[in-house]
RNA sequence: GCCGGAGUGGCGGAACUGGAAGACGCGCCGGUCUCAAAAACCGGUAGUGGAAACACUGUAAGGGUUCGACUCCCUUCUCCGGCACCA
């Protein structure tokens, strides 16, 4: 590889240079303004590919700008250094999980620093080593302190060749996201956070973030799911019992003519153990239940039921309904009852048909009546009431609020609300995790480790091989304790907590990230946070930021941070495709920076990926793309080399610079203060580099007379070129500045400011169209009158040439723009 | 099924609030320099017709609003993402 400039030389001597003067350390004492950059710490898995370094390069431009638009910049980096892939890599290869991720931090930390990224090392933390997790587990004790944590025998999803617990979210399927394998369900005591309390607070506050991609506003909103209905008590005929449901329809209560319940509906016993048909219910109850949930789902459209023999009242109709159990009604929404509404649920009217259960339409088409024996669906919009008695007639809208409000005055049913959203599963059955700090103690029970006892540390020597229980019951030294409270035998928690419980507090740990006596110091993090730019991928859309935003809120209820939100701006990058795929190791596409680092040089990588495309979307990568950025650079190189000071240029050619150099200035400011479009920011850049050229041309032609000296306007559009592109391609822009002959360093000054009065003009270009269609285009003095504007455009040949045999009917006159003939 | 987002040259992508479609880059074609090649520099490059001036067509498809639509509205198709028997 020919080499057009010595990057090689140039890059590290500028990266060591950033490190040694502190460039991105934070300075505490400063009266700047604050900026909080951040970008998601990372998973240290094996090395970087260029699809992660989008992320990085993005958070590197905005700290550069920054800095150079005179704040005080954080911009810390850590690692996400506890999970799952460290432990599965130990056992396949047998080296231990710590080992492994130290090794990769540091690979990672040096393609960082290749790429010429920088951030404040001595801020960072490492979420796998004891005084870092002690915190996690420190926070633990707050969730638990405030009624926030609970254990719970639950279903779970049990990936049996991982040997452990898995989220929903890693269920793909009903497969294990990461190996694939076809998921089991397994019930075990497992710990809870208590999210759910926060729900409709997570909700509401999604309005306070302003610059958050909306997209991923509804993520979290569809997620959460909050629904608004009535729960309604149905009684049990030949019972003092009522049966409870949940709907958000109770317009069609008069249409209810059966009821369901799920078959884990822990009432089915009670209510039909006196019954002659019980045990058919049960042989019906144990099938389904012995189905996986994911079975159940994926049986979809295939509807079972069975009856009860028991009959509950319609408390609105007085009519006795058949109760009965069902494989489509859920058990962890709602009240895992439903009422039945065949005319007007989809579910309902599939499983009426099937069962032969009564079909009842009590919502009618306003427009065009229903005919219930031709219905070949159930109709779900909206209409007007009928057959419900004394609110026949009304909409079905004003129905659910009258009949919701004679509910509640006749204590028949209560206006209820519902969340999707369920409580956060946080124990792994796992070794690479932060042990949870709980003993089991044979007289006090449940007791937590005292907060001057932490960290409860994760023991090294231990078999992490999975044998179907947390690796930690092996570690006799670390499972067998002492209560703390009456110091009797105890047995420690043996599982680990979730990954996530790591990520949902390390911005805050990034103030002070080596005190030992606290997690955070309120006080910094009041003045620090929310952050002012987060940047990372979408795939952490709903988890990760929903988990923060709930840590947040509960320290924010403790009073140990005075905010509600943690990150005031978003932004979600999109990802690098390869060959129709995400860039990862699975596919087999990663292209990895170090080669192309060593051929182009980091400026051009830098370059390239942020040229690629805008960065909110996915965008496909080109090696070929990668030799035009490497191309540009080496033609800025040449262009401060060859355009001496001495340059002469036309006089006429003056102005038009100045003016390029200004709205290019204009235009990257703007690109950066806005969405972070940078590829048009490049763009502009490439526009001005390639006037500056022309320029060149042109000065080898021109006759000598005709020209003037003119190095400040040459100057002005050569330095505007190297500080705009400096964020972008730091150690070129560096080495360049200084040879303009500047010191102190390029993000040592400040970003430029454009001149609005130079990108005045006096003549502009207006576009003359005949119906909308562009005939001709006409320079004109800039303040030039309507009137006058009208008349001259008129007088144009051409233009007279299109309207000479037709009549002009109107004339629109845009200022500075153009003028379109009606004709 | 529901909720988002997108669809523009051979390719990645521009076009700010409805006002020049295709900026910039890749690729390709031609030229300058050279014995030659590479590099570099200059020029061309949506399609159709034409020697050219220029004309017509064109932003997934169809329709509409408007003096004027990639942009707004309606219908349809395709792709991507999220949720999904949520009562």
């Amino acid at each position: 590889m020919k080499k057009n400039y010595p990057f090689d030389k140039i890059e590290p001597k500028w990266q060591k240079y950033w490190r040694k003067s502190g460039l991105f350390r934070m300075a505490p004492g400063s009266k700047k303004p604050k900026y909080y950059c951040l970008m998601m710490f990372p998973y240290p898995s094996a090395a970087l590919h260029v699809g992660h370094g989008r992320n990085y390069i993005i958070g590197d431009v905005v700290a550069r700008y920054k800095l150079m638009k005179n704040f005080n910049v954080l911009t810390p980096m850590g690692w996400d250094a506890f999970g799952l892939p460290a432990e599965n890599a130990a056992i396949k290869n047998n080296i231990h999980p710590k080992e492994s991720t130290m090794r990769n931090i540091a690979t990672m930390k040096r393609q960082m620093y290749e790429w010429g990224v920088g951030y404040d090392w001595d801020r960072e933390v490492t979420s796998c080593l004891p005084d870092y997790y002690r915190w996690t587990q420190w926070l633990f004790l707050k969730l638990y302190q405030k009624g926030l944590c609970y254990r719970k025998k639950a279903a779970v999803n049990w990936c049996p060749s991982c040997k452990t617990v898995l989220a929903n979210e890693q269920v793909i399927e009903d497969k294990c996201e990461r190996c694939e394998t076809k998921i089991v369900e397994k019930e075990l005591e497992q710990w809870f956070f208590k999210i759910t309390d926060y729900a409709e607070r997570l909700l509401d506050d999604l309005r306070l973030l302003k610059d958050w991609p909306e997209r991923v506003k509804i993520m979290q909103k569809n997620w959460i799911g909050k629904s608004k209905g009535v729960q309604i008590n149905f009684p049990v005929v030949d019972s003092k019992t009522t049966l409870s449901c949940f709907t958000t329809r109770v317009d069609t209560i008069y249409g209810a003519t059966y009821m369901v319940m799920a078959p884990e509906h822990p009432g089915i016993e009670k209510l039909v153990k006196d019954i002659v048909i019980k045990n058919k219910v049960y042989k019906f109850t144990e099938q389904i239940k012995s189905q996986s949930k994911i079975e159940r789902s994926s049986l979809e459209i295939e509807k079972k039921g069975i009856f009860t023999g028991r009959y509950v009242i319609n408390p609105m109709t007085g009519e006795q309904i058949p109760l009965w159990i069902a494989n489509y009604v859920l058990m962890e929404y709602g009240t895992g009852a439903v009422m039945a509404v065949p005319a007007h649920d989809q579910r309902d009217f599939e499983f009426a048909k099937k069962y032969n259960l009564p079909i009842k339409l009590v919502i009618d088409n306003a427009g065009d009546a229903i005919k219930i024996g031709l219905m070949k669906k159930a109709y779900i919009e909206k209409g007007i009431m009928v057959n419900s008695g004394e609110f026949n007639n009304l909409t079905n809208k004003e129905g659910m609020e009258k009949i919701a409000d004679y509910m509640e005055a006749n204590n028949i049913g209560k206006k209820t609300v519902r969340y999707r959203l369920k409580d956060w599963l946080v124990s792994r059955q796992r070794y690479w995790g932060a042990p949870i700090p709980v003993v089991y103690c044979r007289s006090c029970g449940i007791v937590t480790v005292p907060e001057d006892e932490l960290p409860v540390l994760l023991p090294e020597n231990i078999d992490f091989n999975p044998r179907g229980e947390s690796p930690l019951k092996k570690g006799k030294d670390f499972l067998n304790t002492t209560c703390p409270e009456c110091k009797g035998q105890a047995v420690r928690e043996a599982d680990t907590m979730d990954t996530f419980v790591d990520s949902s507090w390390y911005f805050l740990r990034y103030l002070t990230p080596h005190n030992a006596r606290q997690a955070f110091d309120s006080k910094l993090v009041n003045t620090w946070l929310p952050v002012d730019q987060y940047i990372g991928g979408v795939e952490h859309a709903i988890l990760h930021l929903l988990y923060s935003r709930f840590v947040v809120k509960v320290l924010c209820d403790l009073g140990l941070v005075g905010f509600q939100e943690p990150f005031e701006s978003l932004f979600t990058q999109g990802m690098i495709i390869k060959n129709g795929a995400k860039m990862s190791k699975s596919k087999g596409n990663v292209v990895s920076p170090d080669k192309l680092i060593a051929d182009y040089g980091a400026d051009t990588v830098r370059l390239y990926t942020l040229f690629i495309g805008p960065p909110e979307k996915d965008a496909e990568w080109n090696d070929k793309g990668v030799e035009g950025t490497y191309r540009f650079l080496s033609r800025i190189w040449r262009m401060i080399e060859q355009i001496p000071n001495k340059t002469q240029i036309p006089n006429s050619k003056i102005q038009g610079l100045k003016r390029k150099t200004h709205q290019t200035i204009k235009k990257v400011t703007e690109d950066m203060e806005g969405d972070f479009h940078f590829n048009t920011a490049i763009s502009a850049i490439m526009e001005l580099v390639n006037e500056i050229y022309k320029l060149q041309a042109v000065n080898k032609l021109i006759e000598p007379e005709a020209c003037s000296l003119q190095p400040e306007a040459i100057r002005e559009a050569v330095e505007a070129v190297v500080v705009l592109l400096s964020p972008f391609a730091p150690h070129i822009a560096e080495e360049l500045w200084q040879r303009l002959g500047h010191k102190g360093g390029i993000f040592k000054t400040n970003w430029p400011e454009y001149d609005p009065g130079v990108l005045k003009m006096e003549k502009v270009t207006i576009i003359v169209q005949i119906n909308g269609k562009l005939r001709q285009r006409l320079k004109v003095a800039s303040n030039i009158g309507e009137d006058a504007l009208k008349k001259e455009v008129l007088e144009d040949e051409r233009i007279k040439e299109w309207v000479k045999d037709k009549s002009v009917k109107k004339m629109i006159v845009i200022p500075k723009k153009l003028v379109n003939i009606v004709v």
